[in-house]
DNA sequence: ACCTGAACACCGTTCAAGT
DNA sequence: ACCTGAACACCGTTCAAGT
Protein backbone atom coordinates (compact mmCIF):
# COMPACT_ATOMS: atom_id res chain seq x y z
CA UNK A 1 0.00 0.00 0.00
CA UNK A 2 1.75 2.96 -0.96
CA UNK A 3 0.34 6.45 -0.49
CA UNK A 4 -0.64 9.02 -2.44
CA UNK A 5 3.38 9.88 -3.92
CA UNK A 6 2.89 13.20 -5.11
CA UNK A 7 6.96 12.94 -5.50
CA UNK A 8 8.97 14.61 -8.34
CA UNK A 9 8.46 17.95 -7.16
CA UNK A 10 11.45 18.98 -8.73
CA UNK A 11 11.70 22.61 -9.23
CA UNK A 12 8.47 24.46 -7.16
CA UNK A 13 9.80 23.32 -3.95
CA UNK A 14 8.53 26.45 -2.44
CA UNK A 15 5.09 25.37 -2.07
CA UNK A 16 4.01 24.10 0.53
CA UNK A 17 0.75 23.18 0.12
CA UNK A 18 -1.73 21.08 1.74
CA UNK A 19 0.07 17.43 1.62
CA UNK A 20 -0.29 15.33 4.74
CA UNK A 21 3.07 13.99 4.70
CA UNK A 22 5.16 16.79 3.23
CA UNK A 23 4.10 19.96 4.93
CA UNK A 24 5.50 19.69 7.84
CA UNK A 25 5.39 15.83 9.22
CA UNK A 26 6.69 16.43 12.77
CA UNK A 27 4.03 18.67 13.95
CA UNK A 28 1.28 16.44 12.27
CA UNK A 29 3.35 13.35 14.13
CA UNK A 30 2.84 15.20 17.22
CA UNK A 31 -1.37 16.17 16.92
CA UNK A 32 -1.99 12.84 15.90
CA UNK A 33 0.09 11.13 19.26
CA UNK A 34 -1.54 13.50 21.58
CA UNK A 35 -4.92 12.22 20.15
CA UNK A 36 -3.64 8.94 20.60
CA UNK A 37 -2.99 8.98 23.86
CA UNK A 38 -6.14 10.59 24.83
CA UNK A 39 -8.49 8.14 23.51
CA UNK A 40 -5.70 4.76 24.14
CA UNK A 41 -3.58 6.19 27.21
CA UNK A 42 -0.18 6.72 27.06
CA UNK A 43 0.82 2.95 26.87
CA UNK A 44 -1.33 2.83 23.86
CA UNK A 45 0.91 5.19 21.77
CA UNK A 46 3.55 3.56 19.42
CA UNK A 47 5.06 4.91 16.84
CA UNK A 48 4.35 2.74 14.35
CA UNK A 49 0.74 3.66 15.15
CA UNK A 50 1.29 7.36 14.78
CA UNK A 51 3.48 6.79 11.80
CA UNK A 52 0.49 4.86 10.13
CA UNK A 53 -2.23 7.28 10.68
CA UNK A 54 0.49 10.06 8.84
CA UNK A 55 0.95 7.13 6.13
CA UNK A 56 4.46 7.06 6.36
CA UNK A 57 7.00 4.34 7.96
CA UNK A 58 7.73 4.24 11.67
CA UNK A 59 11.63 4.45 10.66
CA UNK A 60 10.12 8.30 8.95
CA UNK A 61 9.78 9.01 12.76
CA UNK A 62 12.88 9.35 13.34
CA UNK A 63 13.69 12.12 10.75
CA UNK A 64 11.99 13.75 12.74
CA UNK A 65 12.56 12.85 16.70
CA UNK A 66 15.53 11.12 18.08
CA UNK A 67 13.74 8.38 19.74
CA UNK A 68 10.17 7.70 21.10
CA UNK A 69 11.19 9.83 24.28
CA UNK A 70 11.99 12.55 22.30
CA UNK A 71 8.63 12.67 21.38
CA UNK A 72 7.10 12.16 24.72
CA UNK A 73 9.10 14.83 25.79
CA UNK A 74 7.76 17.17 22.93
CA UNK A 75 3.94 16.57 23.55
CA UNK A 76 4.44 17.18 27.29
CA UNK A 77 6.26 20.69 25.89
CA UNK A 78 3.05 21.02 24.54
CA UNK A 79 1.09 20.18 27.61
CA UNK A 80 3.12 22.89 29.38
CA UNK A 81 2.45 25.55 26.96
CA UNK A 82 -1.38 25.18 26.77
CA UNK A 83 -1.12 25.37 31.00
CA UNK A 84 1.27 28.50 30.63
CA UNK A 85 -0.97 30.37 27.72
CA UNK A 86 -4.03 29.53 29.91
CA UNK A 87 -2.78 31.23 33.46
CA UNK A 88 -1.23 33.79 31.42
CA UNK A 89 -4.70 34.50 29.52
CA UNK A 90 -6.17 34.88 33.18
CA UNK A 91 -3.34 37.35 33.94
CA UNK A 92 -3.73 39.36 30.46
CA UNK A 93 -7.59 39.90 30.98
CA UNK A 94 -8.29 40.11 34.93
CA UNK A 95 -11.25 40.58 36.67
CA UNK A 96 -11.38 43.99 39.18
CA UNK A 97 -12.32 41.76 41.86
CA UNK A 98 -8.93 40.07 43.22
CA UNK A 99 -11.09 36.83 44.91
CA UNK A 100 -12.91 36.27 41.47
CA UNK A 101 -9.62 36.72 39.72
CA UNK A 102 -8.21 33.88 41.63
CA UNK A 103 -10.82 31.82 41.37
CA UNK A 104 -10.70 31.94 37.61
CA UNK A 105 -7.03 31.33 37.69
CA UNK A 106 -7.58 28.10 39.11
CA UNK A 107 -10.68 26.72 37.03
CA UNK A 108 -8.21 27.70 34.49
CA UNK A 109 -6.04 25.36 35.23
CA UNK A 110 -7.98 23.19 36.39
CA UNK A 111 -10.07 22.67 33.31
CA UNK A 112 -7.48 22.67 31.28
CA UNK A 113 -5.77 19.42 33.20
CA UNK A 114 -9.18 17.72 33.39
CA UNK A 115 -9.97 18.33 29.95
CA UNK A 116 -6.99 15.66 28.56
CA UNK A 117 -6.65 14.17 31.98
CA UNK A 118 -4.61 11.30 29.56
CA UNK A 119 -2.37 14.30 28.43
CA UNK A 120 -1.57 15.56 32.24
CA UNK A 121 -1.17 12.33 33.40
CA UNK A 122 1.89 11.82 30.83
CA UNK A 123 3.30 15.61 32.00
CA UNK A 124 3.28 14.07 35.57
CA UNK A 125 2.77 11.12 35.92
CA UNK A 126 6.72 9.61 35.48
CA UNK A 127 6.50 8.99 31.74
CA UNK A 128 9.79 10.58 31.08
CA UNK A 129 12.03 9.36 34.00
CA UNK A 130 14.75 12.96 33.68
CA UNK A 131 13.70 15.71 32.07
CA UNK A 132 17.27 17.50 31.94
CA UNK A 133 18.17 16.57 28.13
CA UNK A 134 14.72 18.56 27.06
CA UNK A 135 15.67 22.67 27.66
CA UNK A 136 12.51 23.45 26.18
CA UNK A 137 10.50 21.44 28.38
CA UNK A 138 12.08 22.37 31.52
CA UNK A 139 11.99 26.12 30.34
CA UNK A 140 8.12 26.04 29.58
CA UNK A 141 7.25 24.28 32.77
CA UNK A 142 8.95 26.89 34.60
CA UNK A 143 7.07 29.36 32.63
CA UNK A 144 3.64 27.71 33.76
CA UNK A 145 4.83 27.33 37.16
CA UNK A 146 6.10 31.34 37.14
CA UNK A 147 2.41 31.98 36.24
CA UNK A 148 0.74 30.99 39.37
CA UNK A 149 3.72 33.04 41.35
CA UNK A 150 2.74 36.09 39.40
CA UNK A 151 -1.04 35.31 39.90
CA UNK A 152 -0.29 35.31 43.51
CA UNK A 153 1.90 38.05 43.59
CA UNK A 154 -1.16 39.99 42.03
CA UNK A 155 -3.19 38.67 44.88
CA UNK A 156 -0.94 39.87 47.51
CA UNK A 157 -0.58 43.41 45.90
CA UNK A 158 -4.22 43.67 46.00
CA UNK A 159 -4.63 43.05 49.34
CA UNK A 160 -5.79 39.47 48.96
CA UNK A 161 -2.98 37.37 49.93
CA UNK A 162 -1.21 37.53 53.31
CA UNK A 163 2.87 38.91 51.78
CA UNK A 164 5.02 35.56 52.58
CA UNK A 165 7.32 34.85 50.29
CA UNK A 166 5.53 33.96 46.51
CA UNK A 167 7.16 30.87 45.20
CA UNK A 168 6.50 29.26 48.27
CA UNK A 169 2.71 30.19 47.88
CA UNK A 170 2.29 29.82 44.59
CA UNK A 171 4.09 26.04 45.07
CA UNK A 172 1.38 25.58 47.69
CA UNK A 173 -1.67 26.54 45.73
CA UNK A 174 0.19 24.09 42.79
CA UNK A 175 0.32 21.19 45.27
CA UNK A 176 -2.97 21.32 45.87
CA UNK A 177 -4.74 22.01 42.56
CA UNK A 178 -2.11 19.18 41.08
CA UNK A 179 -3.34 16.63 43.82
CA UNK A 180 -6.49 17.38 43.25
CA UNK A 181 -6.17 16.88 39.68
CA UNK A 182 -4.33 13.84 39.44
CA UNK A 183 -6.36 11.65 42.14
CA UNK A 184 -8.92 13.21 39.62
CA UNK A 185 -7.86 11.58 36.72
CA UNK A 186 -6.58 8.41 38.72
CA UNK A 187 -10.67 7.87 39.87
CA UNK A 188 -9.04 8.14 43.29
CA UNK A 189 -11.93 10.49 44.85
CA UNK A 190 -14.59 9.36 47.12
CA UNK A 191 -17.40 11.71 45.35
CA UNK A 192 -17.62 12.88 41.54
CA UNK A 193 -15.01 15.52 41.41
CA UNK A 194 -15.90 17.14 37.58
CA UNK A 195 -18.82 19.29 39.34
CA UNK A 196 -18.24 23.41 39.87
CA UNK A 197 -19.31 22.72 43.58
CA UNK A 198 -16.45 21.02 43.77
CA UNK A 199 -14.25 23.35 42.56
CA UNK A 200 -16.20 25.97 44.36
CA UNK A 201 -15.42 24.31 47.16
CA UNK A 202 -11.33 23.86 46.61
CA UNK A 203 -11.04 27.99 45.61
CA UNK A 204 -13.27 28.59 48.66
CA UNK A 205 -10.56 26.00 50.84
CA UNK A 206 -7.31 28.22 49.33
CA UNK A 207 -8.92 31.55 49.30
CA UNK A 208 -9.71 31.32 53.36
CA UNK A 209 -6.13 29.35 53.32
CA UNK A 210 -3.71 32.22 51.92
CA UNK A 211 -6.17 34.91 52.78
CA UNK A 212 -4.47 37.79 55.04
CA UNK A 213 -6.94 38.07 58.00
CA UNK A 214 -4.93 34.63 59.28
CA UNK A 215 -1.74 36.06 58.58
CA UNK A 216 -1.74 35.62 62.69
CA UNK A 217 -0.67 32.50 64.59
CA UNK B 1 -7.89 -19.85 33.40
CA UNK B 2 -7.90 -21.72 36.43
CA UNK B 3 -7.57 -19.92 39.77
CA UNK B 4 -5.27 -20.09 42.67
CA UNK B 5 -7.78 -22.86 44.25
CA UNK B 6 -6.19 -24.56 46.54
CA UNK B 7 -8.76 -27.30 46.26
CA UNK B 8 -7.25 -31.51 46.74
CA UNK B 9 -3.44 -30.26 47.50
CA UNK B 10 -2.09 -34.06 47.30
CA UNK B 11 -0.28 -35.28 50.44
CA UNK B 12 3.17 -33.64 51.40
CA UNK B 13 2.58 -30.23 50.87
CA UNK B 14 3.77 -28.96 54.11
CA UNK B 15 7.18 -29.04 53.13
CA UNK B 16 8.51 -25.59 51.94
CA UNK B 17 11.98 -25.22 52.00
CA UNK B 18 14.82 -23.07 51.13
CA UNK B 19 14.97 -23.26 47.53
CA UNK B 20 14.07 -20.28 45.60
CA UNK B 21 11.54 -21.06 42.37
CA UNK B 22 9.52 -23.22 44.79
CA UNK B 23 8.80 -21.80 48.56
CA UNK B 24 6.62 -19.14 47.14
CA UNK B 25 7.73 -17.70 43.75
CA UNK B 26 5.03 -15.61 43.84
CA UNK B 27 5.76 -13.63 46.81
CA UNK B 28 9.45 -13.74 45.24
CA UNK B 29 8.65 -12.33 42.04
CA UNK B 30 6.78 -9.32 43.59
CA UNK B 31 9.56 -8.75 45.89
CA UNK B 32 11.84 -8.68 42.62
CA UNK B 33 9.34 -6.11 40.79
CA UNK B 34 9.36 -4.07 43.34
CA UNK B 35 13.17 -3.62 43.94
CA UNK B 36 13.62 -3.32 40.04
CA UNK B 37 10.71 -0.39 39.44
CA UNK B 38 12.39 1.52 42.61
CA UNK B 39 16.07 0.91 40.65
CA UNK B 40 14.90 1.56 37.21
CA UNK B 41 11.73 3.34 37.19
CA UNK B 42 8.38 1.05 35.99
CA UNK B 43 9.54 1.08 32.36
CA UNK B 44 12.34 -0.64 33.34
CA UNK B 45 10.44 -3.19 34.66
CA UNK B 46 10.05 -6.47 32.15
CA UNK B 47 8.69 -9.93 33.19
CA UNK B 48 11.63 -11.60 31.72
CA UNK B 49 13.90 -9.50 33.88
CA UNK B 50 11.96 -10.53 36.96
CA UNK B 51 11.81 -13.86 36.15
CA UNK B 52 15.51 -14.22 35.56
CA UNK B 53 16.19 -12.85 38.66
CA UNK B 54 14.09 -15.63 40.43
CA UNK B 55 16.12 -18.08 37.90
CA UNK B 56 12.82 -19.08 36.40
CA UNK B 57 11.76 -18.72 32.73
CA UNK B 58 9.47 -16.02 31.52
CA UNK B 59 6.61 -17.89 31.23
CA UNK B 60 6.87 -19.13 34.39
CA UNK B 61 5.06 -15.65 36.05
CA UNK B 62 2.25 -16.61 34.21
CA UNK B 63 1.51 -19.43 36.61
CA UNK B 64 0.93 -16.90 39.46
CA UNK B 65 -0.12 -14.03 37.18
CA UNK B 66 -2.59 -13.65 34.56
CA UNK B 67 -0.60 -11.24 32.90
CA UNK B 68 1.89 -8.34 33.47
CA UNK B 69 -1.17 -6.17 34.66
CA UNK B 70 -1.89 -8.31 37.10
CA UNK B 71 1.49 -8.20 38.45
CA UNK B 72 1.44 -4.31 38.49
CA UNK B 73 -1.94 -4.42 40.12
CA UNK B 74 -0.08 -6.53 43.23
CA UNK B 75 2.63 -3.97 43.56
CA UNK B 76 0.51 -1.41 43.70
CA UNK B 77 -1.90 -3.34 45.89
CA UNK B 78 1.02 -3.60 48.18
CA UNK B 79 1.99 0.32 48.19
CA UNK B 80 -1.65 0.82 49.38
CA UNK B 81 -1.22 -1.27 52.21
CA UNK B 82 2.06 0.16 53.67
CA UNK B 83 0.31 3.53 53.53
CA UNK B 84 -3.12 1.86 55.44
CA UNK B 85 -0.92 -0.18 57.84
CA UNK B 86 1.29 3.49 58.53
CA UNK B 87 -1.45 5.61 58.92
CA UNK B 88 -3.20 3.31 60.90
CA UNK B 89 -0.25 2.84 63.25
CA UNK B 90 0.12 6.33 63.60
CA UNK B 91 -3.62 6.75 64.95
CA UNK B 92 -3.25 3.07 67.14
CA UNK B 93 0.08 4.78 68.90
CA UNK B 94 -0.96 8.86 68.67
CA UNK B 95 0.29 11.62 71.26
CA UNK B 96 -2.08 12.99 73.35
CA UNK B 97 -1.54 16.63 71.53
CA UNK B 98 -3.91 16.62 68.86
CA UNK B 99 -1.73 19.09 66.70
CA UNK B 100 1.09 16.63 67.46
CA UNK B 101 -0.80 13.60 66.01
CA UNK B 102 -2.31 15.37 62.99
CA UNK B 103 1.37 16.70 62.11
CA UNK B 104 2.77 12.64 62.72
CA UNK B 105 0.27 11.81 60.12
CA UNK B 106 1.03 13.90 57.92
CA UNK B 107 4.69 13.09 58.11
CA UNK B 108 3.86 9.21 57.67
CA UNK B 109 1.92 9.46 54.12
CA UNK B 110 4.70 11.25 53.48
CA UNK B 111 7.96 9.62 54.26
CA UNK B 112 6.12 5.99 53.36
CA UNK B 113 5.63 8.20 49.75
CA UNK B 114 8.51 9.49 48.99
CA UNK B 115 10.80 6.68 50.30
CA UNK B 116 9.94 4.66 47.43
CA UNK B 117 9.11 7.16 45.00
CA UNK B 118 8.56 5.26 41.65
CA UNK B 119 6.82 2.53 43.82
CA UNK B 120 3.91 5.81 44.68
CA UNK B 121 4.63 6.43 41.13
CA UNK B 122 3.27 3.40 39.84
CA UNK B 123 0.52 3.69 42.56
CA UNK B 124 -0.73 7.08 41.18
CA UNK B 125 0.96 7.45 37.53
CA UNK B 126 -1.87 6.23 35.50
CA UNK B 127 0.47 2.82 34.69
CA UNK B 128 -2.87 1.07 35.49
CA UNK B 129 -5.39 2.51 33.45
CA UNK B 130 -8.67 0.90 34.79
CA UNK B 131 -8.41 -0.21 38.77
CA UNK B 132 -11.67 -1.61 38.78
CA UNK B 133 -10.85 -5.30 37.43
CA UNK B 134 -8.72 -5.43 40.57
CA UNK B 135 -11.15 -5.88 43.66
CA UNK B 136 -8.42 -5.98 46.11
CA UNK B 137 -6.25 -3.12 44.96
CA UNK B 138 -9.73 -1.18 45.02
CA UNK B 139 -10.77 -2.16 48.65
CA UNK B 140 -6.78 -1.52 50.41
CA UNK B 141 -6.76 1.92 48.56
CA UNK B 142 -9.87 2.67 50.26
CA UNK B 143 -9.09 1.43 53.80
CA UNK B 144 -5.94 3.96 53.04
CA UNK B 145 -8.00 6.67 52.80
CA UNK B 146 -10.65 5.45 55.65
CA UNK B 147 -7.87 5.80 57.57
CA UNK B 148 -6.94 9.82 56.68
CA UNK B 149 -11.05 10.29 57.36
CA UNK B 150 -10.38 8.75 60.66
CA UNK B 151 -7.67 10.53 61.60
CA UNK B 152 -9.71 13.97 60.21
CA UNK B 153 -12.33 12.45 62.61
CA UNK B 154 -10.36 12.59 65.74
CA UNK B 155 -8.73 15.92 65.16
CA UNK B 156 -12.74 17.04 65.03
CA UNK B 157 -13.25 14.99 68.11
CA UNK B 158 -10.71 16.43 70.55
CA UNK B 159 -11.70 19.94 68.75
CA UNK B 160 -8.74 21.25 66.22
CA UNK B 161 -10.99 20.74 63.21
CA UNK B 162 -13.90 22.47 62.65
CA UNK B 163 -16.61 19.60 62.31
CA UNK B 164 -17.52 19.45 58.59
CA UNK B 165 -17.90 16.50 56.68
CA UNK B 166 -14.57 14.24 57.43
CA UNK B 167 -14.72 12.75 54.24
CA UNK B 168 -14.65 16.07 52.47
CA UNK B 169 -11.69 17.58 54.85
CA UNK B 170 -10.03 14.15 54.07
CA UNK B 171 -10.42 14.61 50.63
CA UNK B 172 -8.53 18.05 50.73
CA UNK B 173 -5.83 17.01 53.05
CA UNK B 174 -5.15 14.17 50.69
CA UNK B 175 -5.07 16.35 47.96
CA UNK B 176 -2.51 18.56 49.13
CA UNK B 177 -0.67 15.61 50.38
CA UNK B 178 -0.18 13.48 47.03
CA UNK B 179 -0.28 16.97 45.19
CA UNK B 180 3.24 18.19 46.96
CA UNK B 181 4.40 14.23 46.81
CA UNK B 182 3.61 13.70 43.06
CA UNK B 183 5.49 16.94 42.29
CA UNK B 184 8.09 16.07 44.28
CA UNK B 185 8.67 12.93 43.16
CA UNK B 186 8.57 14.75 39.34
CA UNK B 187 11.37 16.83 41.03
CA UNK B 188 8.66 19.74 39.50
CA UNK B 189 9.80 21.64 42.80
CA UNK B 190 11.52 25.55 42.99
CA UNK B 191 13.55 24.18 46.34
CA UNK B 192 14.45 20.99 47.43
CA UNK B 193 11.37 19.86 49.19
CA UNK B 194 13.06 16.79 51.41
CA UNK B 195 13.63 18.97 54.45
CA UNK B 196 11.71 18.41 57.38
CA UNK B 197 11.46 22.74 57.09
CA UNK B 198 9.09 21.77 54.16
CA UNK B 199 6.92 19.34 55.94
CA UNK B 200 6.58 22.14 59.09
CA UNK B 201 5.29 24.91 56.93
CA UNK B 202 2.75 22.34 54.77
CA UNK B 203 1.29 20.80 58.15
CA UNK B 204 1.43 24.32 59.59
CA UNK B 205 -0.22 25.48 56.56
CA UNK B 206 -2.80 22.44 57.31
CA UNK B 207 -3.30 22.92 60.27
CA UNK B 208 -4.14 26.49 60.06
CA UNK B 209 -6.35 25.78 57.49
CA UNK B 210 -8.40 23.06 59.13
CA UNK B 211 -8.84 24.50 62.18
CA UNK B 212 -11.81 25.09 64.43
CA UNK B 213 -11.12 29.21 64.84
CA UNK B 214 -11.46 29.87 60.74
CA UNK B 215 -14.60 28.45 60.87
CA UNK B 216 -16.24 31.63 60.10
CA UNK B 217 -16.79 32.62 56.74
C1' DA C 1 0.82 -28.65 39.88
C1' DC C 2 4.57 -26.07 38.21
C1' DC C 3 7.95 -25.02 34.88
C1' DT C 4 10.60 -24.94 30.18
C1' DG C 5 11.47 -24.03 25.19
C1' DA C 6 9.97 -22.61 21.22
C1' DA C 7 6.99 -19.87 18.79
C1' DC C 8 4.14 -15.60 17.53
C1' DA C 9 2.95 -10.84 17.06
C1' DC C 10 4.45 -6.48 18.21
C1' DC C 11 7.64 -2.89 19.40
C1' DG C 12 11.81 0.55 19.31
C1' DT C 13 15.70 1.31 16.64
C1' DT C 14 19.26 1.04 12.89
C1' DC C 15 20.84 1.18 8.25
C1' DA C 16 21.57 0.49 3.46
C1' DA C 17 19.09 1.82 -0.31
C1' DG C 18 15.86 4.48 -2.94
C1' DT C 19 13.80 9.25 -4.83
C1' DA D 1 16.70 16.05 2.43
C1' DC D 2 13.32 12.74 3.46
C1' DC D 3 11.51 8.25 3.34
C1' DT D 4 11.22 2.90 2.74
C1' DG D 5 12.14 -2.07 3.63
C1' DA D 6 14.39 -5.22 5.88
C1' DA D 7 16.73 -6.50 9.78
C1' DC D 8 17.85 -6.91 14.93
C1' DA D 9 17.08 -7.27 19.80
C1' DC D 10 13.62 -7.23 23.05
C1' DC D 11 9.08 -7.81 24.96
C1' DG D 12 4.30 -9.89 26.39
C1' DT D 13 1.87 -13.95 25.73
C1' DT D 14 0.61 -18.78 24.34
C1' DC D 15 1.14 -23.64 24.24
C1' DA D 16 2.76 -28.24 23.72
C1' DA D 17 5.75 -30.78 26.25
C1' DG D 18 8.40 -32.12 30.21
C1' DT D 19 8.90 -33.44 35.60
Amino acid sequence: MSRTSKSAKSGAAAAGSRAYHHGDLKQALLKTSVKIIEKEGVAGLTLQKAARQQGVSAAAVYRHYGSKEDLLAAIATEGFRLLRDGVQAVIADRPRDTRAFFRRSMEKYIDLAISKPKHYELMFGGTIPDRSPYAELEAVGQEAFDGLIETVRICQNEGLFKKRKPVLMAFHVWSLMHGFVMLHIAGHTPFPTDQPEQLRRLTGLLNQFLRRGLDRS
